[in-house]
DNA sequence: CCCCAATGTTACAAGTATGTGACAGTCCTG
DNA sequence: CAGGACTGTCACATACTTGTAACATTGGGG
């Protein structure tokens, strides 16, 4: 479900080998470094979203790498949560001095690396920012997440609503179902075309005689949000 | 009708005006700035009643500034509206959710902002007092830390006091359970995102069947706060 | 006017998200 | 130290969603 990319930068094959199987469970994805020059390859090859980086490495050490991060603009802005095996004071100070978003301290249970990874990728994330679209006595209000017609609210599915959502926010124009499958539903899912015609029927029904004529079928090529009366 | 004061912090000079002209039209008292330091001073001195504040600032960002603001005690009260660049929506930026009460997406139009200006005004504490907040026959007083239902008060704990003074702070907008936990239980805690379930039904329990409709699950996204009902 | 392909509709079984009650640990307070 | 208040988690119950298949209807070309 959240398809965030996970750098892990250890050592020790085994460790970075346990981490990753309980972020993989999590539903992450992990990348793999052994080292600060093959994390710094793979930071600038495949962006990923937040690092795992272990105090002690070979060569340029973890802290080093975390000050450099820091210090590029394109890097500044990925999170980093340092490991290390030393309950020293001193270590975690210097750490979040460099920049580092947490710390946990090895041995630590997968839980742990989960929840906190958790809640530093949550703090990271900018809030959606949107205002509400209205057409014809129709409201689509992002922040409330509320749909409603002259007042009285709809009730409608998750998909039902980041249906009129893509619809209302790209009005006037023919989506094929494989278009809306790819807006809607997310490029790498797999279901039959079909299933979008479904959608679009309960999304008719919901909002209901007065506004169903928005949701407009075009024959062989798919379907159309416009004010437009077909 | 209002005599409200506002600051602007903005390093477009152009921008600053713009919104000045339309607000003091609208019958606000502007305060103009173009940088954090300059913004925190004039906070500090004239004290406004909300502060609208661009995402993108030269030196201190504005995230930095309201991450600021709502730590310190004397100045947490006063509330933001964010100001976006639309071009930066889509992933380039990342800061931290600071818990501004409201985003507006560049470029706007003035009527619009006027609009959720004093909408924002209309739900937020003044500053410095603690003015208690009241819906439907629900009080909540915070500077008493009680809640009561037409008269009788409510036995709730403090985190379910914590959750739903938020919640009556920021009506009609749709958390997530990540969002929730950020503002209610503070940043830097792991608990478990089910852990906000429990006490949304542990405070609807002590709202009882005449106010637990204020507290509406919205599925597939969290929840939202609502005198209209679902 | 008939037929076929495209689309509308309905039903449904499995999958998910949320509601709920119970429980154990913790932190006071008396 | 016992008792009570509060919290965070779990396990189970419920409620809603979702993708598909199957059947009905429609529309346009021949």
């Amino acid at each position: 479900m959240s398809g965030k990319t996970v750098l892990i930068v250890d050592d020790e094959p085994a460790i970075r080998e346990m981490i990753a199987v309980a972020l993989e469970m999590a539903d992450y994805e992990c990348l793999e470094a052994a080292d600060a020059l093959e994390a710094h390859a793979l930071i600038i090859d495949r962006q990923p979203d937040i690092i795992l980086l272990d105090w002690m490495l070979p060569g340029t050490s973890g802290i080093e790498l975390a000050r450099r991060l820091k210090k590029e603009e394109t890097t500044a802005g990925i999170p980093i949560i340092m490991l290390t095996a030393k309950v020293e004071e001193d270590n975690k100070i210097r750490g979040l001095e460099v920049g580092a978003d947490d710390y946990i301290t090895k041995p630590f249970s997968p839980r742990e690396l989960v929840a906190r990874l958790k809640a530093v990728l949550r703090r990271a994330t900018p809030p959606g920012i949107d205002a509400p679209i209205e057409v014809d006595g129709l409201t689509l209000d992002p922040s409330s997440h509320r749909v409603s017609a002259n007042e009285s609210s709809l009730n409608i599915g998750p998909t039902e609503y980041r249906l009129l959502q893509f619809f209302m926010a790209h009005q006037e124009r023919v989506y094929t179902r494989s278009q809306l499958l790819d807006q809607v539903w997310g490029g790498n899912v797999y279901v039959e075309e079909r299933t979008v015609d479904v959608h679009i029927r309960r999304l008719r029904k919901a909002l209901g005689e007065r506004h169903d004529y928005l949701i407009q079928t075009v024959r062989g090529a798919g379907y159309r949000f416009s004010t437009q009366p077909a």
